[in-house]
DNA sequence: TCTGGGGTCCTAGGACCC
DNA sequence: TCTGGGGTCCTAGGACCC
C-alpha cells in the first residue's frame, strides 16, 4: 500500500558551530568579543599549532592547524588562549541538550556539530523557522553562534551548513544541486580530500559536476567502493540515517604526544609511554570500558610513522597494564631512531560488566565438572551472548561437540578448543 | 623554526581453516 | 605431483574529518 504513494522526503537539519573553542572563550570572557582570538595547543612550545581562531584572527590570514609563530607574524595583536577542553564539552552538552527539544533523532558527529532529522516535526513550524529558532536559543542560551544546513539527507544538509558563516541558515534543495554544487571542484566536497581529488584528475575529473557523470566503473577502480560513494553524493544522494546511538558507540580510545623534542632516550620514551598509558586508562575508565587489543604510535624525526597493535587475550583496562603491553610492543619494534612523536590506542572496547563475566566465565571450572562443557558453554552463550565467548578466545563454539562430564577448563583450553571435524570436505 | 591530537572507515595481504 | 575457492581473523597503512 505504502508503495502507491509517493515517499516522503526527510528533512535534514546539520548545526555547525561557528569557531566552537574561539566562541566559547568569548562566551566565558566578553572582553574578547571582536578581536583575533586564537586557541592553540603546545602554547609554550615551538611545536604550538592553531587549534581554531575567530573570524577577526581568519581576516589576517590565520587558519587552522597554521604554526603559532606564522599566526603571530601575520597578526602580532592575535590573543592566544589554551584550550580549555572541559569547557568545550560543557558548552556541547547544553547545545546538544537544546537541540533534542526539536527531535529525538539528534545525532552528534563531533564535539561541535550534529544532526537532526526533523522531517516529523513539522507541528514546531516549517524547516526554516525551526533553524532559525535553533540559532536563536543557542544564542541567547549559551552566547555561541551556529551555521546551519536545512536539505533532503546528510550529505547536502552538511554542505549547506558551509556555505553562511558564521550565524547563516542555508537550504539545499536537490533541484539546487547543478547550479550550486556542480560548478565546484571535487575537493570542496566533504569526503574528498587532496589525494582522492588528484587521483580524479587522473581520470579527466576536476568538478563535482563530472564526477556526478563520471564512469563507475572507472571510479570504483580508481578509489573502490568510496568511488561509488562519492558519485551518489556528487548528485545528491545519501540514504545515511540519522542514529542517535553513533556516538556512543566509539570503536578506539587513545592518547598521543609529540615530544617537546626527538629523542632516542629510551628511559625518557618509556616514561612518555607510561603517562600516556595513564591517561588511556583514565578515559577507558570514564567510558567503563576494557581494550581488547592495544595499539602504539611511533612518528620518527622524518614524520614517517608507523603503527603497531596487538590483540590481547584478556582486555585490559589498568595503567601498568597497558604500559607494560605499550612498552613490550614498542620495543620490539623501535629501531633506535630519534622518535617525535608516541601513541597509545586501545581498540575492540568491550563493556566493563561484560568483561567482567567474561573473566568470572573461567572460574566456572566447577561447574564444568559437574556438567558436559558443551552444556556450559551454550549456557554461558545465552547468558552472556556469543561475543562474550567469541572474546574470550573460544570461536567455533557451535563446532564445539564430544565432551564429556568431568571436562575442567581454562581460558588456555578454550583458546584451544578442539574443534570438530568436518566430514563433507 | 613547518605541520597537533582526537577519531572513523577502507583496503590488502598473510595465516589458517574447510 | 601440483594444486581450487570459499571464508574469517589479524595486522598495517592510508585517506579523511574536526
Amino acid at each position: 500500500m505504502k508503495e502507491m504513494y509517493p515517499k516522503k522526503g526527510r528533512v535534514i537539519l546539520h548545526v555547525d558551530m561557528n569557531s566552537f573553542y574561539a566562541s566559547v572563550e568569548m562566551a566565558y570572557e566578553p572582553e574578547l568579543k571582536g578581536k583575533p582570538v586564537a586557541i592553540a595547543g603546545n602554547v609554550e612550545e615551538r611545536r604550538g599549532i592553531i587549534i581554531t581562531c575567530s573570524y577577526e584572527a581568519r581576516k589576517f590570514g590565520v587558519k587552522t592547524t597554521m604554526p603559532l609563530w606564522e599566526a603571530k607574524k601575520l597578526c602580532p595583536q592575535l590573543i592566544i588562549r589554551k584550550p580549555n577542553f572541559d569547557r568545550y564539552r560543557t558548552a556541547s552538552i547544553a547545545m546538544f541538550e537544546i537541540l533534542r527539544n526539536y527531535t529525538e533523532l539528534v545525532e552528534p558527529v563531533s564535539i561541535d556539530e550534529g544532526y537532526l532529522d526533523i522531517t516529523d516535526s513539522f507541528e514546531l513550524g516549517s524547516p526554516i523557522e525551526i533553524a532559525q529558532s535553533i540559532q536563536k536559543r543557542v544564542l541567547e542560551q549559551l552566547d555561541l553562534p551556529c551555521s546551519i544546513g536545512i536539505a533532503p539527507n546528510k550529505f547536502l544538509a552538511k554542505t549547506a551548513s558551509d556555505m553562511k558563516k558564521p550565524m547563516g541558515i542555508t537550504i539545499l534543495r536537490k533541484r539546487d544541486i547543478p547550479a550550486v554544487l556542480w560548478p565546484l571542484n571535487t575537493s570542496e566536497m566533504h569526503g574528498v580530500g587532496k589525494k582522492t581529488a588528484e587521483k580524479l584528475t587522473t581520470i579527466g575529473i576536476h568538478t563535482i559536476g563530472e564526477l556526478a557523470a563520471g564512469n563507475e566503473i572507472q571510479l570504483k577502480s580508481l578509489l573502490g567502493i568510496n568511488g561509488i560513494r562519492i558519485k551518489e553524493r556528487a548528485n545528491g544522494v545519501d540514504n545515511r540515517p540519522i542514529d542517535p546511538q553513533a556516538v556512543s558507540d566509539f570503536k578506539s580510545i587513545g592518547n598521543s604526544t609529540t615530544l617537546p623534542k626527538d629523542t632516542t632516550n629510551q628511559q625518557e620514551l618509556y616514561r612518555v609511554l607510561e603517562s600516556l598509558a595513564e591517561t588511556v586508562s583514565v578515559r577507558l575508565k570514564r567510558k567503563n570500558v576494557l581494550a581488547a587489543t592495544l595499539g602504539i604510535t611511533i612518528r620518527f624525526k622524518d614524520r614517517k610513522t608507523i603503527t603497531r597493535s596487538k590483540k590481547l587475550s584478556n582486555p585490559i583496562q589498568q595503567k601498568e597494564d597497558i604500559a607494560s603491553m605499550a612498552k613490550q610492543i614498542f620495543i620490539k619494534e623501535w629501531n633506535g631512531n630519534p622518535i617525535r612523536l608516541l601513541g597509545i590506542t586501545g581498540y575492540d572496547l568491550v563493556e566493563h560488566d561484560l568483561a567482567f563475566k567474561q573473566l568470572d566465565l573461567f572460574s566456572f571450572e566447577k561447574d564444568a565438572k559437574k556438567e558436559p562443557l558443551l552444556k556450559t558453554l551454550s549456557t554461558l552463550r545465552d547468558k552472556y551472548g556469543k561475543n562474550i565467548i567469541k572474546n574470550a578466545g573460544a570461536r567455533k563454539l557451535d563446532n564445539a561437540h564430544n565432551v564429556g562430564t568431568g571436562t575442567s577448563f581454562n581460558k588456555d583450553f578454550l583458546r584451544t578448543f578442539p574443534q570438530k571435524k568436518k566430514e563433507d570436505d
